[in-house]
DNA sequence: TTGACATGCTTAATCGTTTAAGCATACCGT
DNA sequence: ACGGTATGCTTAAACGATTAAGCATGTCAA
C-alpha cells in the first residue's frame, strides 16, 4: 500500500463529500468555471481552507497534460552571472502560474544527459538549454523529436532548429578591441575559453574581425579555462613571448581578474605597462584593482528574453526558430589605462 | 480533449498489446520483478525501445505516493559559494536516484513562501532549505504538518524542530580574531551581514567572545549587506572614528573584497597598512591583492551532509533532529602582513 | 493419487484531477 | 401553455502506472 502520506491528502472527493457535491463541481468550482454558482464556490473555497486541501499538480498533470513546470538547465551556478540570468527567466515565466526548476550541468555533457531524460520523464513543458560544450550536434533533433519545446540560451548547437538568446559577443569583443587599438595598442593578444562552443567562436571571430580591419595579426592567442587561476598563468606563458603584446582580450572577467594577479605577480603595474579588458561586468569588475574595463551582457535581459521566447514557443509549437541577439555596452574603467605610445 | 503531447506518448499498455501482455506484466517486467521470467522481461524491454517508452513519474507518482524528487531553496545562486554546495547536496541525492530541483529565494521571504507551497503541490519528498531573512518562526511547524522532511542548511530557524546542517561560523570567527590578535591587532572591528539569521548571529558571537577572553572591547561593529560594495563603502566610515581600528574581521570574502578596494580608496596598503579577513575562502579569495586570509568552510562537505541528512529523515520521519555542525579551516594568506607593533 | 507449493502471469482497483456529455429545473417570450 | 434556452449541477470516463489478490499451470514429495 505504501499509504505513508497517502491517507493524510484532502483530495477533492473529500470537500464534495462534506459540503454535499460532486468531486467534478468541487473541481470547477475551485478553477473558477462560470457555470458554478458564486455562493457554491463560496462554501467550496471555505470547506477547502477548513479542511487544509492541498492540490495535486501531479493528478492535475496526469489528466491535462500540462505540467506548468520548465527546466531551466545551465553549466555553472557558481558563475555569479547566472544569478540574474537566472532571475530573468524566473521573473517573466512566474507571471504566466509556471515555475521554473533549475539545473546545473557542470559542463558535464554526461550530466546534462541525465538532465534532459529526466526532465522528460517528468513532463516539463518545455525547457532552456544552455548546452554543455560537446554536446551532440544532433541533440535538437532528438529533443524536437520528444516534442519538448526548447530554447537555447547564451549557447547555440544550431539556431536553425531552435530558438536561440545570446549576447552580442562578437561585436562586443570587436568593441573592446578597438578600444584597445585606438589607445594605440597595436600588440594584442587573445586569452582563454578552452572548450568549443559558439559562445567561444563569436568571441574569436570578432576579435580577428577587428584586427584584420586594421591591417594587424594577433600578438597570440591562448585557450584556457575560464577561471581566475587559469587566467593568472596563461599571462605568464604570454609575456614569455619574444615580443610580447601590450594587451589582452580576456574571453570573460574572471580570466582578466586572474591576468591582472598574473601582471603583479611579473612585476608589472596592470592598466599602465599593460592593457586588459574583461568580458561580462561582474559586479566584482568594479571593485577590483584596478577597475576592469569589460562589455556588460545584460543578463537579466538575455533571461526575459529566453523566457519570453520559451513561452511564445509553447504556445505556437510550429513557429519558426527566432534567434535574439541582445547588444552589449562598454563599460571603460581603468585597466587600459590612458593613450600609451603603442 | 487538449491531446497535443498525449497522443504521442507509449504508454505500458501499448507494449502489452504488442508483447501479448497485460500492462501489469509490462511494468513488472520493466522494474525488475523476479516474477517475470527472463525471457518475457528481455521482449518487453526490446518492445519498449523500439516504441521509444517514456516513463511517466508522474503517473507512477499517484500511484506510489513517492516522486523521487527533493527540492533545494538556497538565498542566493549568484554566491559562488552555494555552486558547490549544491553540486555536493546533488551528488549524495543523485546515488538514490532522486533528483533535486534548485529554487533561489533571493532572501525574499514572499518568494519562499510561494516556493514552498508550489513544492508541497508538486509532492517533493523532502526539502533543503536555506531559510530567507524574517522567516516566521513558525514555519518549520508548518512544514513539519505538512509532512515534508526537511533539513536547514547553513542557517537555522530552529534546531529543535528539524535537522540543521551548517558550518561553524563561531568557532570560524574566533579563530580568525585569534590570529589578528596573535599578530599583536588590539583594535579590531566587525564589519557586515545585515540580515539577522542564525549564520549572522554565531559569527558575532565568536567575534565578542574571542575579545572578551583577552579582555578588549570592539573597535567599531558595522552592519552592512555582504556586497563587495558595502563593504568598500562601510570601511571608510570605520577609518573616520577617532581611533580607527587596526584590522577587520569581515562577514564573508566579498565584504572584505570591498574592503580590500576600500582601503586603497583612502590611500592605505592592505595588509600593511590595516588587516583584513573574509570568510568562506572563495575561488577569487587566493587570487585578490593583496590574497585574503579567511576561513574556508567546506561547501561541498556541508552540501553532502545536508543530503545524506535529508535522505535519513526520508527514510525514517520520525527520528530526533540532529545538528551537525561542519568545521572550518583558518587559511593564512597576506591581507594580514605579518606582526605590527599594535 | 493427492496435496502443497512454486511459477508466471491476469484482473481489477486505485491514486486525484479534469471534462465532455447528460440531466433536471427554472425562466422567458410568444 | 409550450418550445427554447440558460443555469447549475452530476455521471462517468479518462490520464498512466502500480499492486494486492486471484488463477491457471507445472513440479515434487509422500
Amino acid at each position: 500500500m505504501s499509504a505513508k502520506n497517502h491517507s493524510a491528502r484532502v483530495t477533492l472527493s473529500q470537500i464534495a463529500n462534506r459540503v454535499g457535491l460532486s468531486s467534478a463541481a468541487v473541481s470547477m468550482a475551485l478553477r473558477g468555471h462560470q457555470r458554478i454558482s458564486a455562493a457554491t464556490r463560496q462554501r467550496v473555497l471555505e470547506e477547502a481552507n477548513r479542511l487544509g486541501y492541498v492540490y495535486d499538480r501531479g493528478a492535475a498533470k496526469l489528466r491535462t497534460g500540462q505540467s506548468d513546470t520548465v527546466g531551466i538547465i545551465i553549466s555553472d551556478i557558481a558563475n555569479a552571472f547566472f544569478g540574474e540570468l537566472v532571475a530573468g527567466v524566473d521573473q517573466v515565466i512566474a507571471e504566466t502560474g509556471k515555475i521554473s526548476f533549475l539545473f546545473n550541468t557542470r559542463d558535464d555533457v554526461r550530466r546534462q544527459e541525465s538532465l534532459l531524460i529526466r526532465l522528460r520523464e517528468q513532463g516539463v513543458d518545455g525547457m532552456i538549454l544552455c548546452p554543455a560544450p560537446g554536446t551532440d550536434p544532433a541533440l535538437l533533433e532528438r529533443i524536437s523529436a520528444w516534442g519538448i519545446p526548447t530554447v537555447q540560451m547564451l549557447r547555440c548547437i544550431s539556431a536553425d532548429q531552435a530558438d536561440y538568446v545570446s549576447a552580442d559577443y562578437r561585436t562586443g569583443v570587436e568593441a573592446l578591441c578597438e578600444h584597445l587599438l585606438a589607445l594605440g595598442h597595436r600588440r594584442i593578444a587573445y586569452l582563454g575559453g578552452s572548450h568549443d562552443h559558439s559562445a567561444t567562436s563569436q568571441r574569436l571571430a570578432g576579435f580577428h574581425g577587428a584586427l584584420q580591419r586594421h591591417g594587424l595579426a594577433p600578438a597570440g592567442v591562448i585557450r584556457c579555462p575560464a577561471t581566475r587561476q587559469a587566467g593568472r598563468e596563461s599571462i605568464k606563458t604570454l609575456l614569455a613571448a619574444p615580443q610580447p603584446a601590450t594587451a589582452a582580450i580576456c574571453y570573460n572577467d574572471l580570466i582578466a581578474f586572474g591576468v591582472l594577479a598574473g601582471l603583479r605577480d611579473a612585476g608589472l603595474v596592470p592598466g599602465q605597462d599593460f592593457a586588459v579588458t574583461g568580458f561580462d561586468d561582474v559586479e566584482e569588475a568594479a571593485a577590483s584593482w584596478p577597475p576592469l574595463t569589460t562589455a556588460a551582457t545584460h543578463p537579466r535581459d538575455i533571461g526575459q528574453a529566453a523566457g519570453r521566447l520559451l513561452l511564445r514557443r509553447i504556445a505556437t509549437p510550429g513557429a519558426a526558430p527566432e534567434r535574439l541577439i541582445i547588444p552589449t555596452e562598454i563599460i571603460v574603467r581603468s585597466s587600459c589605462g590612458t593613450k600609451t605610445g603603442g
